[in-house]
RNA sequence: GCCGGUGUGGCGAAAUGGCAGACGCACAGGACUUAAAAUCCUGGGACCGUAAAAAGUCGUGUGGGUUCGAGUCCCGCCACCGGCACCA
């Protein structure tokens, strides 16, 4: 990188104004209630004194930024892509008159402060701290206009303790099917069986009270089954590298999310978070929100919704039965299935049972079991990755035993085969091989029959294989015939039967699994649980009360994973046993938690008594307060926009993250403790950075682009107008520091426009020879040197073509064009355009002989929100001209488009002839159809083209084209 | 395999169905300068022409279609990126 001559010196300009906004508070946001001071630019803007109702405050906009993990990497070039973006919104809106909350913190649990609390012994607090430091210290020297007073960080005990309190919200409460909405536990009724006795009249009635005991224990049970917090044992993903167990999310191929590690299935009693319970809210409301269609398919696929039946086959065959069917008074064992295609079920024709399933060893035939013991023994020996790779042979074996095709008796073969998923339906299935990939895959394999029952629209198609919808065929029973009916259809009729019959009935199925929700590492918030034994010497939980919140976490020295699966919290004796023999729960929550409402703790960040208050969550959530006319919201309601008005992000967030949030805010709506049913209504990804070679940015590679560097070579304000000039937001694309030289160079234009280059070179005289050239790394500067830099500043004087005279409508013309370019696109988040339209500005003024104060007024609100510093700069600068009470930069109203200037006397209309163009003819703007049809024809170049042709139709679209059609 | 997105100069990219390539980068030429940097001005899709022009032809991944007119709308295909993936 060359290091050219320096364009402006934003070096000392974007210092001084990040000092000045942090002194100021200019950014501060107000809850209702608070009084916001006298001199403050938004009291002054929206003439607010004393207690500010939520009536006198003007409308909220809420914008958030998806806060960062504070690596010791430090910040790099993605994170100010969607940080610039929504400051410039933030600063747009302000502008607009809106309240806009922009806060930021920090998601800072998690694995990397721990991994090198194991390698160092440093404290994982520690390295968090300086992190956040570092990370703090890089966005505000971009000049970003976040209200640092509602910072959150969410190891921080204050923050903490209400990730702690929502948990026992959760634990405290069940999804009641009825109301279609969480409640509190105290609500549940238990089934009869588990009413309480009447205690015995007789304590010595030892019969009596263990029955009591043993309903006692049934109930806790029972609760269990219902809380959407509650613990299992299950097999759960353990990561034998990372030391703790993950959950279905955070595992991807089969490895870590983190780190790429193997991860294996293994029975360990962990806490789950009822999310399933959610699982058709979180799909429906995504159609009340404004996302990207990308982002909901990709929520709706994790859901994975799919609608069908469940159909109970009768067994026979086995050992115990005879082999044709079952008979009266002998048991009969059934295997129920799920299938989305209840249609094709006279294209049964055999079964499959995951290896994992219950029915397996039963129903095995003394011949086939040492077969079946052999497969079961293989599959559990294989990892995830490869049971479910790609393009695998199919592999099975026979039990031995045979069902009864319900809807025509027949008898078919039952197998096991691994590509049948014991998690997913009921863990069997009927096998149509004649419509399904999978099922054809296999039955081929093992010469199965394939019996077609759907014929396809078009005869051309081959019906083996054909998986989509047709009309049925052979599919005619002694009971139930759907031969004929298109496949929707004989769904519905047979699905009908099977309910008369009692033999199955519909069915809804979700992929979505319950949220594995605890983690066997240190750095994560503790559970408010402790564990108790009861008078027969088991293990129970118990919630800890709100009075006891936060539970921190122990010291430790040693920050390892036990081998044995068990929490290094383990390690803390002291900590783990309480005085009345009770045990703390040992694992921590996963780093999900605490992001899963940052979000409400910005509204109220201060509020020692609850996780946010009542007021500021309807105030800021939009369920309250003044409507704005030009703000999003869903289609057909009024008031503000319900949650937040704009979050921005990256895709890795797709389904984890903003499933969690959504489920977390659903459940406290339920609760009554928020008032929208989704946090999020506009939501944007940022497209990734790639490397200057187009490649991701990665060490390896070493393209990675420091932030610091760009900043101390360009400024923050040239850096953020590049990350925005690049393309589109959602776009991927490449870095390219000749770029940032680019817009950088744009800047300086707009301040030599301002400025006296003769004032200019004695500046720079004036630094090179006191030496004081401040590197912008060494922002921390003191007052003195603050003074002098202010007065070397002072020598740079106001460009003497900026004149307070009236502009000429050509000027304004060029003026008002920007307006209206840079409203449209800031409305349409296009900020790349918005930014070319300042440029093509910029381009035109230069050439001005009289500069017109006004104009250049106007243009500074405009820039202001691309790239602050300088803005606030020329701003002072210009108010010298017209000394007036002006007010703040931050808090100044946004120019008003005022089409009249955009009006032209004359045209230049481009004629077409057959759609070609041939020639551009000026008329007057007012002409009519025939003026310019007239004047078409008469167009000098088109000529040519009309000799000795007859025009046969002339299109003229008004103030556009005129195109000459000839024969 | 399924779902979503994207294909436009040397590069990043613009274009409510109406003058394709705005704006910027890189490049080339000029002015200023002892010189360089910086700055300012000019040029630029390809082809064919020409001393230089002009005129002309072609041109938005690809093949069709709709239309007076298509980068934009419709149908088929190809490539790349992202997500999901034996979910019955």
């Amino acid at each position: 990188m060359s290091s050219s001559r320096r364009q402006y010196p934003f070096h000392l300009i974007e210092p001084k104004w990040q000092e000045f906004w942090d002194k100021q508070q200019t950014f501060r946001a107000f809850n209702p209630g608070e009084t916001v001071p006298e001199n403050h630019p938004f009291a002054r803007r929206h003439q607010l004194s004393g207690p500010a109702s939520v009536t006198q405050l003007p409308p909220k906009f809420y914008i958030l930024d998806m806060f960062p993990y504070p690596s010791g990497a430090g910040l790099h070039v993605g994170h100010p892509e969607g940080y610039t973006a929504t400051d410039i919104l933030a600063r747009y809106k302000r502008a607009q008159g809106f309240h806009v909350l922009h806060p930021m913190g920090w998601d800072a649990f998690g694995l990397p402060a721990e991994q090198y609390a194991i390698k160092t012994g440093q404290h994982p607090r520690q390295t968090t701290e300086a992190n956040i430091a570092t990370f703090k210290r890089q966005i505000k020297s971009l000049g970003f206009s976040y209200d640092w007073s509602r910072e959150v960080d969410t190891t921080d005990p204050e923050y903490f303790k209400w990730t702690q309190w929502i948990f026992l919200k959760l634990y405290n409460s069940w999804f009641n099917p009825e109301t279609n909405k969480a409640e509190p536990v105290s609500t549940l009724e238990y089934p009869k069986e588990l009413e309480l006795l009447t205690p015995p009249s007789d304590s010595n009635d030892r019969e009596a009270s263990e029955k009591a005991k043993q309903i006692l224990i049934k109930r806790f049970a029972y609760l269990d089954s219902k809380r959407l917090a509650y613990v299992t044992e299950a097999p759960v993903w353990w990561c034998e590298e990372l030391g703790t167990v993950l959950a279905n999310e955070e595992v991807v191929d089969g490895k870590s999310e983190v780190g790429g590690h193997p991860v294996v299935r293994k029975p360990m009693r962990q806490w789950m978070l009822r999310i399933t319970a959610y699982a058709e809210k979180l799909l429906a409301d995504l159609d009340t929100i404004d996302w990207s269609d990308s982002l909901k398919e990709m929520q709706r696929n994790w859901i994975g919704r799919s609608e069908g039946a469940e159909v109970d086959f009768a067994v026979v065959g086995s050992s115990r039965c005879d082999d044709r069917t079952p008979q009266r008074g002998v048991p009969t064992e059934k295997i129920r299935v799920f299938t989305t295609r209840p249609d094709t079920l006279f294209g049964a024709t055999y079964m499959v049972l995951s290896p994992e399933h219950k029915l397996v060893d039963r129903i095995t035939t003394s011949d086939q079991q040492t077969a079946i013991a052999k497969y079961k023994s293989e599959v559990a020996k294989k990892s995830d990755l490869e049971r479910t790779e790609l393009a695998k042979e199919k592999t099975g074996v026979f039990t031995g035993a045979f069902a009864i095709n319900p809807v025509n008796g027949e008898k078919i073969p039952i197998w096991i085969a691994d590509y049948v998923l014991a998690s997913y339906g009921t863990g069997a299935i009927m096998a149509v091989p004649a419509h399904d990939t999978r099922d054809f895959e296999f039955a081929t394999k093992f010469n199965l029959p394939i019996l077609q029952v759907v014929q396809p629209s078009d005869p051309k198609t081959d019906w083996r294989g054909f998986v989509d919808d047709g009309t049925s065929v052979n599919s005619t029973g002694p009971e139930i015939a759907i031969t004929g009916l298109p496949t929707a259809e004989a769904k519905k009729k047979i699905t009908a039967w099977l309910e008369a019959k009692g033999l199955g009935k519909q069915t809804i199925n979700f992929k979505l699994r319950d949220w594995l929700f605890s983690r066997q590492r240190y750095w994560g918030e503790p559970f408010p649980i402790v564990w108790k034994k009861d008078t027969s010497g088991n293990l129970y939980h118990e919630a800890l009360l709100e009075s006891a919140l936060p539970v921190l976490p122990p010291s430790l020295t040693d920050y390892k994973p036990t081998a044995t699966g068990e929490p290094p919290l383990a390690r803390a004796k002291d900590w783990v046993n309480l005085p009345d023999g009770s045990q703390r729960e040992l694992n921590t929550m996963p780093q999900w938690a605490g992001s899963c409402w940052y979000y409400l703790r910005y509204l109220d960040a201060k509020n020692p008594n609850a996780f946010v208050g009542k007021e500021a969550e309807q105030y800021w959530m939009g369920t309250v307060g003044r409507a704005a006319p030009s703000a999003p919201r869903p289609a057909g309601t009024a008031g503000p926009t319900p949650g937040v008005d704009l979050y921005v992000g990256g895709t890795e967030h797709a389904v984890l993250h903003l499933l969690y949030a959504r489920f977390w805010h659903k459940v406290l709506f339920d609760l009554g403790y928020v008032s929208t049913p989704e946090p999020f209504f506009k939501l944007v990804n940022q497209g990734l950075i790639l490397g200057e070679d187009g490649q991701k940015m990665s060490k390896s590679r070493g393209n990675v682009v420091n932030p610091d560097d760009i900043l101390k070579e360009f400024g923050a304000d040239a850096f953020r107008l590049y990350e925005m000039f690049m393309g589109p937001l959602e776009m991927v694309k490449p870095w390219s520091t000749q770029g940032v030289a680019g817009v950088y160079k744009f800047l300086g234009r707009v301040w030599r426009l301002f400025v006296d280059e003769k004032s200019e070179t004695e500046f720079e005289q004036a630094e090179t020879t006191a030496g004081c050239s401040v590197e912008p790394a060494a922002r921390q500067i003191g007052a003195q040197r603050r003074r002098y830099n202010e007065e070397l500043l002072d020598l740079i004087q106001l460009n003497s073509a900026i004149k307070a005279v009236a502009p000429t409508p050509a000027q304004l013309k060029t003026l008002h064009t920007c307006i209206k370019k840079v409203t449209e696109d800031l409305d349409g988040m296009r900020f790349n355009t918005a930014i070319s339209a300042m440029m093509v500005f910029v381009n035109d003024t230069m050439t001005w002989e009289t500069k017109p104060a006004a104009v250049l007024r106007e243009f500074l609100i405009l820039l202001a929100p691309f790239a602050p510093h300088l803005a606030e700069e020329l701003w002072a600068r210009l108010s010298t001209l017209n000394p007036q009470p002006s007010t703040s930069l931050s808090y100044a109203p946004w120019p008003k488009f005022d089409p009249a200037w955009l009006v032209e006397d004359t045209l230049e209309i481009p004629v077409q002839v057959n759609g070609k163009l041939r020639d551009v003819i000026k008329v007057p703007a007012n002409a009519d159809h025939a003026t310019v049809e007239i004047a078409a024809k008469a167009a000098e170049k088109a000529q040519p083209f009309l000799a000795g042709k007859t025009i046969k139709k002339v299109i003229v679209v008004p103030k556009k084209l005129v195109n000459l059609v000839v024969g």
